[in-house]
DNA sequence: AATGATGTCAACCGCCCGGTG
DNA sequence: CCACCGGGCGGTTGACATCAT
């Protein structure tokens, strides 16, 4: 394939690199034959010149039947949206939800996505970083008694008093004030969660109960999700232009509406 | 048209955890 | 109880593709 300069080089013996057809067909074969597991010994007995590291690597990520091709569509984008906000970099776990996508691919699509909000907000801090400049120089001139932290709290309104309660994603938002502007708490979402493995679990039963695709995320809701109430939480994302809502009549009932 | 910047994706690395002897 | 090993996971890298200037 292309410029393998450096991969050839093999290391304890295993070939590194990208695969070949040839080698995918062995262990697409193997696999079939002789099912998931035992990795290390797949190399060997596929005649596969690779580390069993690499084979599952491989067939997980890109072998296995059943793998989605292309770019994630909006929905997809939404429930990622909301599984991180809910679990954080558990990629495996919120992969589990998507079915047909692999955690590398969401952990990919979250880097790229990211990654970009985090430059704007770059910008964003350095320009907050030039106005505080400018505002502590006037303060200087005339005192106010107005401290940052309240600034903070109306720049950032969803972290309140009570985040203690929350999961630990919120104190990670804390720490990364930018993933605060992109996710609503779990209690603008009225969800009856408090710990990340109560969220699993009530997610797991939320999908028994209502269905993921009709329940949880109703993605054919045409008016970007107003709820029966009229509530409407807008989330603001640098790279595109999202609003999402949540019950906030204190139903489970998530009523999100993807725009993008 | 050329070139640099940015996005996408496949693959590797290193750490952690659970099973096993 | 402990050491070892294999598998799983998250983070990172590097090459190619695409876009913007």
């Amino acid at each position: 394939m292309v410029g393998m300069m450096g991969w050839e080089a093999p290391q304890q013996g295993w070939r590194k690199g990208p695969w070949t057809p040839e080698e995918d067909k062995l262990l697409t074969e193997y696999v079939n034959l002789h099912g998931e597991g035992r990795w290390s010994s797949v190399a060997r007995s596929a005649g596969l010149n690779r580390s069993g590291k690499s084979c599952r690597l491989r067939w997980v990520n890109y072998l296995r039947p059943g793998l989605k091709r292309g770019h994630l569509t909006p929905q997809e984008e939404g429930i990622i949206i909301e599984l991180h906000a809910l679990w954080g970099n558990k990629w495996s776990t919120i992969a589990r939800y998507l079915p047909g996508r692999t955690d590398n691919e969401i952990k990919n699509y979250w880097r790229t996505h990211f990654k970009k909000k985090e430059k704007s907000s770059q910008k964003q801090e350095k320009r907050k970083a030039q106005t505080l400049k400018l505002k502590q120089q006037l303060q200087q001139q005339q005192p106010k008694p107005q401290p940052d932290k309240d600034e903070m709290k109306r720049v950032l309104p969803v972290q309140t008093e009570k985040a203690n309660t929350k999961v630990s994603q919120v104190t990670e938002a804390q720490a990364r004030p930018e993933m605060v502007f992109m996710y609503p708490t779990l209690e603008d979402q009225c969800l009856p969660v408090t710990s990340p493995a109560a969220a699993a679990s009530w997610l797991d039963q939320y999908l028994v109960d209502e269905g993921l695709w009709g329940g949880l995320w109703n993605l054919d809701d045409p008016h970007g999700g107003l709820d029966q109430a009229g509530n409407c939480n807008k989330i603001a994302m640098q790279s595109q232009a999202t609003a999402c809502s949540f019950g906030g009549d204190g139903s489970n009932l998530y009523n999100g509406g993807y725009i993008f």
